[in-house]
RNA sequence: GGGGUAUUCGUUCAAUGGUAGGACAGUGGAUUGUCGAUCCAUAGACAGGAGUUCGAUCCUCCUAUACCCCGCCA
């Protein structure tokens, strides 16, 4: 190339003026008025536009003349103010232009399969085969640069509370504990597989045991489950652990790291400490673990009503150990049938059985199941959900969980329904009291709620093989605007305690000492006490952005197939590479019905 | 594993049981202050398969692909 630049189209302005420069870059747009040619030139730090006079030499011309969108070209020329009445006010380098002197062609761009300045084009899809011209783009420039400056600022923030980052390896042992593992076959080992990590969780506990007390890593973790708009078989942790520390002093560094994130990102003050809500009352209010609290909506328990109803299903339930919630929705009574039918399909989804609700009218309740409320009910329903005349109350009797998952996802969408969410709010608050065990849903075993290395709360232990089931973690999420975003917890650090953990999930001695032996043989060379937390960095960027999709701050995503439309990942192997592996291919049973 | 939605020029959107239309991108031309330039001309599409029908892009079924959701995600 012979003209090298030594300006960036972005960054020129008025301070410039009669210096001659040289940019180069992506043709933006162009606009042809027959004298004079305008072309808006793009590079990574914005746009400049470049003015072409019908003075400069026919061999320069004839080729501006033809420039596409997208062509890469090199300018040389002087920066001059534009005349008062064509200064455009939506870019930065609005007030000026580059009246172009030479010109040179770097390369031609043929059309591309959706325009690059309109974002209202192209599927999704279609953006994902050519990712490299999504990127091109303003909005995914700016969630790259968003990214780039919250890793720097947890990078900044954490080194400067002594937190050393070190990297643990990416080949590691399968310990098929929770999510499904990627798995990596040996070549030298034949038959043998590596695990890529889910966490790097074992390792960091042993570098706790090595004593480097306080570490980070920004690390890829893989899950190879199925994928959401907020889920990615790869994604990007920031994974921490500390020694000799309790909850409070974690939550305290952390919600601060999360804190100068945002105030370094965007520019937004998140007020800390943190509140922090139990598990139990999360569900209870908010019918989530990870609440969104930007707004209120809260449910209510209505027993003492549901019991002095008529209503059989109310009494069943509770009776076979279930409860009754409500949602009370304010100014919702004008709710059509098909609205309210609306809402019982999306309950459905999350397990409800049914959706009662009554409509509340200055006259008293009307519709749904007021049929079933005497006035003595109506009274107890009123008083503890303050619901006013043209509010709609919506009730689940179910299992806990299942009842208040219900309601939780019914707040969501009705806030959603109601704009109730401010965008450019956001609100963190810490959940903890987590149970450590839940029932697995096809098993019925008890499995680790947060994983198996979770400390369970002091007062608790005794209860570890009697109660286990009551017996709560000391583990804590951070809930951002309804996302989980982190979770951690106090680790276990004693070798009796970890294998009561193992036998409390049903894992025997020799199979822990198989699987995690190295972890229990390490806490006999004095383990400190220690915990830690990881943070989602893909997610936490997402929430920041105020991006719906996980993807669109990601620079190269999947698909939800768990595939890369532009490279064709997963694809096909060579014989020669399987037999390397000494791996055979099983022929795949495409089952119908 | 299950449910939902979608699939029409390169892109985006429309219409239609009988000849598929516009906008942007493309191509050619006009045009000296545009900035998502404008104007004129031009080329260009019914995801695949089966069925119903005299005739299907439209109706039915299947397949494929994508997205959203449930399950799953220690």
């Amino acid at each position: 190339m012979r003209i090298k630049r030594d300006h960036r189209c972005g960054e020129l302005n008025k301070s410039q003026v009669a210096k001659e420069v040289r940019v180069n870059g992506w043709v933006n747009t162009r606009r042809d008025l027959g004298g004079i040619f305008f072309v808006d030139l793009r590079d990574r730090y914005g746009l400049v536009q470049v003015r072409f006079n019908n003075d400069l030499p026919s061999e320069i011309l004839d080729v501006v003349k033809h420039l596409n969108n997208e062509d890469v070209i090199a300018v040389s020329g002087t920066v001059v103010a534009r005349p008062e009445d064509s200064i455009n006010k939506k870019i930065p380098s609005g007030e000026i232009e580059i009246e172009a002197k030479d010109f040179e062609l770097l390369n031609k761009a043929i059309p591309t399969p959706f325009e690059i300045t309109k974002r209202e084009t192209g599927s999704e899809d279609l953006r994902l085969k050519y990712r490299y011209l999504d990127l091109r783009t303003e909005e995914l420039k700016k969630n790259m640069f968003m990214r780039h400056k919250a890793s720097q600022a947890v990078r900044r923030y954490l080194t400067e509370h002594d937190f050393m980052e070190i990297e643990t390896p990416v080949l590691m042992k399968s310990t098929p504990e929770g999510a499904r593992d990627f798995l990596v076959p040996s070549r030298i080992n034949p038959h043998k597989f590596y695990a890529l990590p889910q966490s790097p969780q074992t390792y960091k506990q042993l570098l706790m045991v090595a004593g480097y007390d306080r570490y980070f890593q920004i690390v890829k973790c893989f899950r190879d489950e199925d994928l959401r708009a907020d889920r990615q078989p790869e994604f990007t942790q920031i994974d921490c652990e500390m020694s000799f520390v309790d909850e409070e002093e974690i939550r305290g560094i952390m919600e601060d790291m999360i804190a100068t994130v945002y105030k370094e990102s965007i520019g937004v003050d998140i007020p800390t400490p943190l509140p922090v809500i139990t598990f139990h009352d999360a569900m209870e209010r908010y019918g989530s673990d990870k609440p969104d609290v930007r707004f209120d909506l809260e449910i209510k328990n209505v027993e003492d009503f549901a019991k002095a109803t008529d209503f059989s299903v109310f009494h069943s339930c509770m009776e076979n150990g279930g409860v009754i919630r409500a949602l009370p929705v304010p100014d919702a009574a004008t709710f059509s049938r098909k609205k309210i039918d609306e809402l019982t399909e999306l309950g459905k989804k999350y397990g409800a059985k049914g959706l009662a609700f009554v409509k509340v009218q200055e006259d008293g309740l009307q519709g749904g199941i007021s049929k079933f409320i005497n006035d003595e009910a109506a009274k107890l329903l009123l008083d503890k959900t303050d619901a006013k005349a043209g509010d709609l109350i919506l009730f689940v009797a179910d299992e806990w969980e299942t009842a208040l998952t219900v309601l939780g996802a019914l707040r969501i969408f009705l806030a959603k329904e109601f704009s109730l969410i401010n965008k450019n709010e956001h609100k963190a608050i810490w959940v903890v009291d987590f149970p450590l065990f839940e029932k697995d849903g096809e098993t019925g075993r008890l499995v680790a709620r947060h994983h198996p290395f979770t400390s369970p709360k002091l007062e608790d232990i005794d209860k570890l093989e009697s109660d286990p089931e009551s017996v709560k973690a000391r583990a804590y999420d951070m809930a951002l605007n309804g996302y989980e975003i982190g979770g951690g917890s106090i680790r276990i650090y004693q070798k009796d305690l970890q294998q009561r953990m193992f036998k409390a999930l049903g894992i025997g001695e020799e199979e822990a000492q198989e699987k995690f032996g190295f972890l229990l043989g390490a806490f006999e060379y004095g383990a400190p006490p220690h915990g830690g937390i990881a943070f989602g960095l893909d997610r936490l960027i997402m929430v920041l952005t105020g991006e719906d999709s996980i993807r669109d701050v990601i620079a190269f995503p999947k698909t939800t197939t768990a595939q890369s439309p532009m490279d064709g990942a997963p694809s096909g192997v060579d014989q020669k590479q399987l037999d390397d592996l000494h791996i055979e291919l099983k022929a795949i049973n495409k089952e119908k019905n």
